[in-house]
DNA sequence: TGCGATTTATTGACGCGTAAACTATTTGCG
DNA sequence: CGCAAATAGTTTACGCGTCAATAAATCGCA
């Protein structure tokens, strides 16, 4: 896996501080992580995860039931969190399961009036909340981080 | 905490997708995550986890002995986290552990000479992964997304 | 001096993310 | 039809982050 031997390889230590590709990329990182934590705080006054709050948006949005393994896919999550995830809001009475008679292998989640009820409640603090983070940036810096945020994303599909 | 009665109470249903500021702070969210896998890929072909690299970086950069509340304090982590984290990093023989004899109560850690190898083969496939996440910015782009970077970071410690 | 408050670190409980193995159901192909 | 492969979801195991509680050592102040 290793590059083959190159000159690069013999100053690899005590490089002054890297790149401009890390100072940003550790950026980016420290600003997610920053801005993560404030909204972990205000779910947890509700009650919430950032990850449960995610999946009661994701079924308001989607209006009704729908299969587990799609709430999975709209998530960063991989497949197997999703299981304890729903087990949760589920015992909250936030969402329930109901199996597909069609294929019965599929089992379909949807949000319950209180689950809506709940994320009701959390839709202004939360507009509240990317305004703070977000809002001290003119609205053309915020465009043009979001270009630059889009373009970041773009250099990450590739190595597979 | 909330609001006291106002119009947009009443239009909270059925927004269109809310506001530039959402879209920039899930953009950032979306983005981070993305690339934070990446790495959580890299390391673990080296059988290191994102946290645990974390803390080599640092007691490597450090250079010698280092309280743990320390390495603490330069992470997102917080405090009770860290004790697992150096558990199982001496438990590889990555980092040492000692007790200092000045005051009793610190525990400073170190990074071993396994452990600076084992990061010291990381450096260039590091290198190379920010390089490809962020390379295909262009200089001025990634300095002017340092910039938005660094300006979202300040809304966030004025609440309390 | 002595006793309470503070600091440093650890432990335990819980939720989440990931990988690997497993079950149940459906599909496909001979 | 019948059995292998694919698909949907769950379970298990492990590491991490957070909170709350605890232990050990030190500090501070009467």
């Amino acid at each position: 896996m290793a590059a083959p031997r190159r000159l690069k390889d013999e100053l690899k230590k005590r490089l002054p501080f890297d790149s401009l590709e890390q100072e940003a990329s550790l950026n980016l990182a420290r600003t997610a992580d920053r801005h993560q934590i404030a909204f972990a705080r205000l779910f947890r006054e509700y009650g919430l995860t950032p990850s449960q709050y995610n999946v009661l948006r994701i079924l308001r949005g989607e209006g009704g039931p729908m299969p587990i393994l799609e709430i999975a896919g709209r998530m960063v999550a991989a497949v197997p969190g999703i299981t304890g995830l729903v087990d949760r809001l589920e015992a909250m009475g936030l969402v329930c399961r109901e199996r597909s008679t069609e294929d019965r292998r599929v089992v379909f989640a949807s949000i319950t009036p209180r689950g809506s009820a709940l994320i009701g409640r959390l839709d202004q603090p939360v507009a509240e909340l990317h305004g703070r983070l977000m809002g001290h940036l003119s609205k053309a810096e915020q465009a043009e981080l979001i270009r630059l945020l889009e373009k970041a994303r773009q250099g990450e599909g590739e190595t597979g």
